[in-house]
DNA sequence: TGTACATCAGTGAACGCGCGTTCACTGATGTAC
DNA sequence: TGTACATCAGTGAACGCGCGTTCACTGATGTAC
C-alpha cells in the first residue's frame, strides 16, 4: 500500500470514529484518546492529520456541506410554498439530512456554544440551507395571501420549530412516527405561513 | 455583622457574580475563579457553599423555580386558546421569563448537553413550564377545531418554536422589536393550532 | 462585664489530576545512482 | 535490478499546562464560666 494511501485511510477511519464517538458521547465529552482508540491508532497519529479536535470537526462539516450542496442541485423540487407538497418535500428533506448527519449536526452544536468562531461558522452554514427556501416563501404572498410577519422572520420561525421539533424527536423519542411527525410539521408550517388549512 | 450573615451574603455574591459570568462568557467556559474572582472572594471560599459549579447552577436552578411557581399561582390568566389573548399572554409570559432567566437558562442548556444527569433535570423543568398550557390546546378542539397533530405533539411543536425564536432573536439580535416579535410568535402559533387566522 | 478558648468564614499558595501535545523511535515506502 | 540513504506514517511513553480542589493559616464572631 503507498504510503499517501495509507494516510488517506487513517485520516477517514479517524473521521468515521469521531463520528461515532461524537454521537455516543458528544463532542464536548470526547477525548481526543477516544477518537484514536476508536479508530485504533495510536494517540500521536491524530496530530499528523488535524491540529486538533476543532479543525477534525471542521473537516466534518465540510464533507457534510460539500454533500449537501451536491443534493441541492441534483433535486428538481417543489418550490411553491402555496402547495402544501413544496413544504412537505423540504421538511421531508430536512428530516432526512438531520437522519443521515446527527452526530456532526450535534457535535457543530456543542461546539458552537462553547466557540465564537464555530458559532458563526455554524450560523452561515444555517444561512445557506435557509437560503433556498427564502426564495419559495414569496410565492405565498405573491399568491396573495399573508405571512404572519416579514418573510425573513417567517422562515426563521419556521426553520426554528423544524430544527428544533428534529431534534427533540431524536432525543427524547417519539410520539409519533417519522411520517407522522414530518405530517405535523408540514400543517403546522403551512397553516402558519398561508393562514389557511388544507 | 454576624457570621450567618456574612456567608449568606457571600453566598448570594457567588451566584450573582456566576449569572453574570454566565451571561458574558457561557457556563462551560467559566472557571470557579472566575466566578470568584467576579464575586470579588478568594478561590478557596467557593467550597464553603457549593462543591463545585454544578451544585451553583442547581442552586440557580432552585431560585428560578420557585419564583416561576409563584408566578405562575398569582397570575389569573387566560386558558381558552381559541382567542389569540390568550395564547398572546404565554407567549409574552415566556418571553419575559427568558428575557429575566436568559443566563440561568442558557447555562443550563450548556450544562445539559455535557451532564445526563443535568439533561435530565432541565427537561423536567420543561415538562413542567409547559403542563399548564397543555390544559389550554384542550380548548381548540372542544370548540370543533382541528389540532395539526396530537395534543401534546402539538405543543412540543409550539413550545419548540417559540423557545428557538426567543433564545435566536436573544443571541443574533433582531430584525423584529420584541412587541413584534411576540405578535409574529402569536399568529404564527394560532394559525398552526387552529387552522384560522384572526 | 471580662477573660480565655472554640468555632467559623474567608484567604491564597500549593498540590495534583486529567488530558492535550510532543518527540525520539520504528518500520515501511520512496528515491537516487 | 540492486544497494544505500531519505522520507514519511504511525507509535506510545513522557511532558507540562490549566484548573479544580485542598489545607494550613488569619482574624473575627460566638460561647463558657
Amino acid at each position: 500500500m503507498k504510503r499517501s494511501e495509507k494516510a488517506a485511510e487513517t485520516e477517514a477511519a479517524l473521521k468515521a470514529a469521531a463520528r461515532r464517538v461524537f454521537a455516543e458521547r458528544g463532542y464536548l465529552n470526547t477525548k481526543i484518546t477516544d477518537i484514536t482508540a476508536e479508530a485504533g491508532r495510536a494517540a500521536g497519529s491524530f496530530y499528523n492529520h488535524f491540529a486538533g479536535k476543532e479543525e477534525l470537526l471542521e473537516a466534518l462539516l465540510a464533507d457534510m456541506s460539500a454533500e449537501s450542496d451536491s443534493a441541492a442541485s441534483e433535486a428538481e423540487h417543489k418550490s411553491d410554498f402555496t402547495d402544501p407538497d413544496a413544504i412537505r418535500f423540504h421538511v421531508a428533506a430536512y428530516w432526512r439530512f438531520y437522519r443521515k448527519h446527527a452526530a456532526t449536526l450535534r457535535a457543530l452544536e456543542e461546539a458552537a456554544l462553547v466557540s465564537e468562531t464555530f458559532a458563526k461558522t455554524f450560523a452561515k452554514f444555517g444561512e445557506t440551507e435557509m437560503a433556498d427556501v427564502l426564495g419559495h416563501i414569496r410565492y405565498i404572498t405573491d399568491a396573495g395571501m399573508t405571512l404572519p410577519t416579514t418573510p425573513r422572520s417567517s422562515l426563521n420561525l419556521m426553520y426554528g420549530m423544524v430544527d428544533s421539533y428534529v431534534r427533540h424527536w431524536h432525543k427524547v423519542g417519539a410520539e409519533l412516527t417519522d411520517d407522522e411527525a414530518i405530517e405535523a410539521l408540514t400543517r403546522f408550517v403551512y397553516r402558519g405561513l398561508t393562514g389557511r388549512d388544507y
